[in-house]
RNA sequence: GGCGCAUUCGUCUAGUGGUUAGGACGCAAGGUUCUCAACCUUGAAACAGGGGUUCAAUUCCCCUAUGCGCUACCA
């Protein structure tokens, strides 16, 4: 049987980094053995989803070029059919009515009202005394009639358990004492979750469910619906959450932007970078490797190497140096510098586009001055954005200048006052502009100056760059040419600042 | 409260009934250097606690603690 697997986000704001994960989960599972990967979109909760979000999901998706198969589907569509389904269980006797009044939620914190309710009963709650559970047909149709208002229920056998192999977990089994007769459909028609999941996972053909870890216990009465429908369930694998440093949950409105996926991108993340710091979020190869292309995922990728315990995402919200997990942060900086060129390029001219420092020549008849100039900077640059930022003075004129280099390393020197534009006159003799020449020239005129190589070096890097670190200075004389570089030395621009 | 799942350096993790418990990030020190990175060397840093089983337990079992999840006419 061919392997289909499904990603289903509910559409309610951005694609969350934990969701991310489940997502490239999944899509390494299945594109292993050559099988399909499917988008669901879970609307159903119709007040809360939105076009944007979904938009959202895709373009995330997108980005971390997890390519989906087939159409999306949208849960909502198929309510009217889950609804059927549900009707069909109430009329072979696998479901019943409950006249129950429905209970107004609560505004307060639902969770906590749910557990403070649970600690009334002390645990002794018996899941099957509903009063409507045994209720004739006779009786429930003649109340149905009459236009009482009814939500349909599972009737979950007496006595008894479920079970499955957990692809991650193992052997999970549950009682049904600890089940209750779950609700399928809502006294207003709607379709719940758990029936709506079940039914669009059959309707799909998914053969294997992998999903996060919160949703284990879902599982348990999923596989009671399964029953019910007379259905073999698909393989279920559970992955272990993301948590926040203090170990509690990853939220939105607790800790922002971090946990957003296009945060990442918006910050100037290699997509393959993150990818492969949220692929080791929770799974390792067993091996001592970390750097992994997509087609490498695919091939080491295995249920048996995800572990059972959640992993902390690790950043400190107050600490602009670690805003995010360093790992991550370390890992873009690391396949900046190490990816194929080639494949860097492209970015960094979408960087530069959206700078407006892109030029077309780039690609054309300064395309070889691009590439080694790329190459050069990118040695020591984590982010995207550090290429129209650190890297500005490469690509433009009108570039800041960093106070504390021009006080460092120029004002703290007076005599480079004189000695800069010096320097320019004796670079213009050069005829061969290369990194070799230059040296010669430059450590000829230290010494003459009687001063240390350093102290013009940093000068230099200064008033040509603005800043007070970046790449060896012959090899940033060679990247801006001989016109510029005589210019820069000649300007007075940063002396008066 | 009940049920379930989990627990190896700060974080991500490897690992085994007998190991100097390995790697990565981060941190610290040194080297290199025109700066800063990178790089190299070195260092600090972990088997949650208590009982068993065993010649031997980080590894197997039990208990406790802690964390997380679920416990909704949310998804």
């Amino acid at each position: 049987m061919e392997t289909r697997v499904r990603f289903a986000p509910s559409p309610t704001g951005y694609l969350h980094i934990g969701s991310a994960r489940t997502a490239l989960f999944n899509y390494l599972y299945t594109r292993k053995v050559g099988g399909k990967f499917l988008l669901r979109i879970e609307d159903t909760d119709l007040q809360r989803s939105t076009e944007e979000s979904t938009r959202s999901i895709i373009e995330g998706l997108a980005w971390l070029g997890l390519d989906y198969d087939e159409e999306i589907v949208f849960q909502s569509d198929n309510a009217s059919k889950h609804r059927e389904i549900a009707l069909k269980l109430l009329d072979e006797g696998k479901a019943y009515r409950d006249f129950t009044p429905k209970e107004l939620p609560s505004d307060a914190n639902i969770k906590e009202a749910i557990a403070e309710r649970a600690r009334q009963n002390q645990g002794e709650k018996n899941m099957r005394d509903n009063p409507f559970r045994d209720l004739s047909k006779e009786e429930s149709d003649k109340k149905a009639e009459s236009g009482e208002p009814f939500a349909i229920r599972l009737k979950v056998a007496e006595s008894g358990k479920t079970s499955f192999e957990d692809g991650v977990y193992g052997f999970l089994e549950r009682d049904y004492s600890e089940i209750e007769d779950l609700v399928l459909l809502r006294s207003d028609g709607h379709p719940l979750y758990n029936l709506a999941v079940v039914c669009d996972d059959i309707e799909m053909q998914i053969s294997d469910v992998v999903r996060g870890q919160d949703h284990l216990t879902n599982t348990h009465k999923q596989i009671l619906i399964y029953e019910a429908l007379g259905e073999a369930p698909p393989r279920f694998a559970h992955l272990p959450l993301i948590l926040a440093p203090n170990k509690g949950k990853l939220s939105k409105r607790k800790h922002g932007a971090v946990v957003s996926l296009t945060t990442y991108r918006d910050a100037g993340f290699v997509a393959a970078a993150f990818r492969n710091f949220l692929a080791l979020l929770g799974w390792s190869a067993g091996e001592e490797r970390e750097i992994y292309n997509l087609e490498e995922l695919i091939k080491k990728f295995s249920l048996e190497g995800i572990h059972r315990s959640n992993a902390v995402f690790n950043f400190q919200e107050n600490d602009p140096r670690h805003w995010t997990d360093d790992k991550a942060l370390w890992m873009n900086a690391e396949y900046i510098r190490t990816m194929p060129l080639e494949d860097l390029l492209p970015l960094v001219k979408d960087e530069l586009k959206s700078a407006k420092l892109w030029r077309e020549e780039y690609e054309d008849g300064d395309k070889a001055w691009f590439e080694k100039t790329v190459d050069l900077i990118r040695q020591r640059f984590f982010t995207l954005k550090d290429f129209s930022q650190q890297g500005r003075a490469f690509f433009s004129e009108d570039f800041d200048f960093d106070q504390a280099a021009i006080d460092k390393n120029l004002k703290k020197f007076p005599d480079l006052q004189a000695w800069l534009p010096e320097l320019a006159d004796r670079l213009e003799t050069v005829e061969d502009f290369t990194h070799d020449n230059l040296e010669t020239v430059v450590n000829q005129f230290a010494e003459e100056k009687g001063t240390k190589l350093g102290v013009i070096m940093n000068g230099a890097r200064s008033v040509l760059t603005g800043l007070a670190v970046g790449p060896s200075m012959l090899a940033v004389f060679e990247a801006l040419g001989k016109e510029k570089s005589v210019l820069r030395l000649k300007s007075q621009i940063a002396w008066n600042q």
